[in-house]
DNA sequence: ATCTCGGTTGACCGAACGGTCAACGCGTCC
DNA sequence: GGACGCGTTGACCGTTCGGTCAACCGAGAT
């Protein structure tokens, strides 16, 4: 018995710890070809870069192991030697993606200011992301039918949902949680399927959604809407006229 | 050669060209009998239900033609037989609920009235649509990145387009395009995206956002952004006021 | 020099895949 | 009665799937 490394213990539970893929990226010269051994790149980060090119560009389901295989250009016993089967791949590029979003939005997180200044922060840094990340934004619209997914993708949300919950709760204090959740809903849909739906909006409307004059415009029309709805809160706190709630007509 | 139906000329190209899904009454011959041999529903019927829920829960590319067969209860090879190959099936599926989104705000986009209440209108009944076919807007959302998909997907989203288009060219005419393209995108995603997202929302925020509390909710507050966003329009538009009285659209 | 051990390989497995095929039951029309 | 054609069936095809296995390799440690 060969003991596959540290897939013994990781089949069982989830977590079939990735090597190191970080250092760095590399060039990448052309995909396919037969490297004698293992330089610069380890193994795993080869494979774990091209699953990620493939699981964007067709979903978790229509991958196999034998695509990423020869994607990286290794044999494909070795995706399973190192990640144990095809879920713990796919969790590991999650993973992956997860710590770039949370870079990403670290400082745009922990830096002051008044609601206003945090809160076009947080979208510029929110829509720089997505734009440069819409495929595994694509990605995890694609896995939400999953409830496998959902907690892995559950980390990457509600760090953000906290923040405006927080922010919000500043500029309108007796607002409750409902503005908030709503809000958030509405502010990164915003953000969001602006990146996810690019592909389809630019057979709607002319030009492509996520390169710079589209994508200035985006940004400008979702400050805009963060100023227009931080106005109403605020207009709203000041001038206490308690009963506004619409019950719906329904 | 038995010679499949309508489908010999279908294997060559994309389309297979599915049969007529849409004729539940007998065809011509015998309009009074109950159906001799099958059963209420007809096999393709049948076919086509089973298929839309296991598309539905787990993404195309997930499901198998014996995944269909055995949850309509009919052979295997019948799925073939009437809808050519897996994306014949697949492409009716959509086409069957494209048929129930246009229906579902067929309405909506028909009546008139001034700018807030077509705009009222047309949300509430996209937020009813999405809401109770919440299932088939992940399917699309999860299809997002296979360029076939688009075109089918496009007929449903031009209206929708051109309705917003107008309307707010109405209130606004000296905003442009832009301001259409920008709203569309941020009414269309605050409206999908509470639906898309439930599974994962249900797990940030509490409750379920499909069911009457917070669904309500949501519909208090997209119409209340839509408000907010027709009066930034209407007092930006000050000096050129002229066009007051009801321009015929239509 | 031998042993160990993590990384690597190609061959291999059973299952399941999409799709096909010949045949059949049965109602319809000549 | 017989020919015909549609819907249906189970067996079947070649391919590919996720995953396994024994063997192998080169570098350190002993």
């Amino acid at each position: 018995m060969p003991s596959p490394p540290t897939h013994a213990e990781a089949r069982t539970p989830k977590r079939p710890v990735v090597r190191r893929a970080s250092e760095r990226v590399a060039p990448k010269t052309s995909p396919a070809t037969p490297r004698p051994t293992d330089d610069a790149e380890t193994t795993s980060a080869r494979i774990l870069e091209a699953a990620e090119e493939l699981f964007c560009a067709s979903g978790y389901a229509a991958v196999s192991a034998g695509d990423v295989a020869r994607r990286a250009g290794v044999n494909k016993a070795l995706v399973f030697y190192h990640f144990g089967n095809m879920r713990g791949l796919f969790e590991a590029v999650l993973e992956r993606y997860y710590e770039a979003h949370r870079k990403g939005l670290a400082d745009a997180l922990a830096e002051g200011g008044d609601v206003r200044a945090r809160m076009h922060r947080l979208v510029d840094a929110y829509l720089d992301f997505m734009s440069t990340h819409a495929r595994y934004a694509r990605l995890v619209q694609a896995q939400l039918s999953d409830a496998e997914t959902h907690a892995l993708v559950e980390k990457s949300f509600t760090p953000l949902y906290r923040f405006i919950e927080e922010t919000l709760l500043e500029v309108a204090p007796d607002e409750g949680e409902a503005a908030a959740r709503q809000l958030f809903v509405t502010f990164s849909g915003a953000v969001i399927n602006w990146c996810t739906y690019a592909p389809l909006l630019s057979r709607v409307i002319g030009g492509e959604p996520l390169t710079p004059p589209l994508l200035d415009e985006r940004r400008a029309h979702v400050r805009w809407l963060v100023d227009l709805v931080l106005d109403a809160l605020e207009r709203r706190a000041v001038a206490p006229r308690a009963r506004r709630a619409q019950p719906s007509r329904r």
